[in-house]
DNA sequence: GTTGAAACCTCAGATCC
DNA sequence: GGATCTGAGGTTTCAAC
């Protein structure tokens, strides 16, 4: 994967403003617009680029909630960690979901419009889920430091 | 702030696809272009789009190990916590910093190239911070759902 | 006050060097 | 990687509902 300092200069302005039309970004990289776009494309298409994501305010439109969940199951067995791993990908204010190493198996990002709708969403299709032990949750008072993706190395 | 049915499928449509022309967007909301990019821009200038990001693929770029932390300070006073916010801000390898309740006060997302670099960040920058009285960490094993933002509720 | 139509002008994308 | 060209899209203006 041989990505050259132009190329991490194009991802790491493409992180920060996904929108820049592709002549300022050639601009900015110090080619012209051909060939830049060449390498956005490439990029696209290997996969180094995923995809582009307006960011949305949770609060503004009606998600002022942020919980972290902290998930355990009984078995760990590969077939019940899919299985909960499908369960949550169907609930949509579930907007992440992580397996972690250790004593708790899971952990998930979940959004809600109030506690009240939270509590509903943990009690009706989290801890009821099969095979989960536990369920440990806390909710955000603020987030202090919310990036976009990775750093980008300049060397 | 009133979004209406149009704005909240606009909002809906960039969160997936953030490059989507306004063309394209216009025709999918119905509406001509014009209409819809002054929504978007009003969209943008209220601050209900806070900006728009290329996703990036953290291990194709060097970054294959995601690790949670969870922080507990030994005080709690604001001027304690915001201090250890404007440290964990100066780390580029942290990502994501949200204070919780309860026992844990923070939970951070931190990104490294290899455990190596991880453990240097976590002995250099995380362990010996002033205030801080234990940092438990776990290894994302696999990401079984990442998705951007919110869901946007079409009633 | 918001939409839609038309004009303009910039940009994306293709071709060739 | 760069130069040129064409068609598509972004953006503004203005009229109409």
């Amino acid at each position: 994967m041989p990505f050259d300092s132009i190329d991490r200069r194009i991802l790491e302005l493409l992180q920060d403003d996904g929108r820049m039309t592709n002549v300022d970004l050639a601009e900015r990289v110090g080619l012209t617009a051909p060939p830049c776009l060449r390498r956005v494309r490439a990029l696209e298409e290997t996969g180094a680029i995923r995809g582009y994501h307006a960011e949305i305010d949770a609060a503004t439109l009606g998600y002022p909630i942020t919980v972290f969940a902290m998930v355990s199951l009984r078995s760990q067995a590969e077939h019940d960690l899919a299985a909960f791993e499908g369960h949550v990908g169907t609930i949509p204010e579930v907007r992440e979901c992580h397996m972690l190493n250790g004593e708790i198996d899971f952990i998930l990002k979940i959004v809600a419009s109030d506690l009240k709708s939270f509590q509903d969403i943990l009690m009706t299709h989290l801890t009821p889920a099969p095979n989960v032990a536990s369920v440990k949750t806390s909710l955000t008072i603020r987030t202090a430091k919310a990036l976009p993706g990775i750093p980008i190395r300049h060397t």
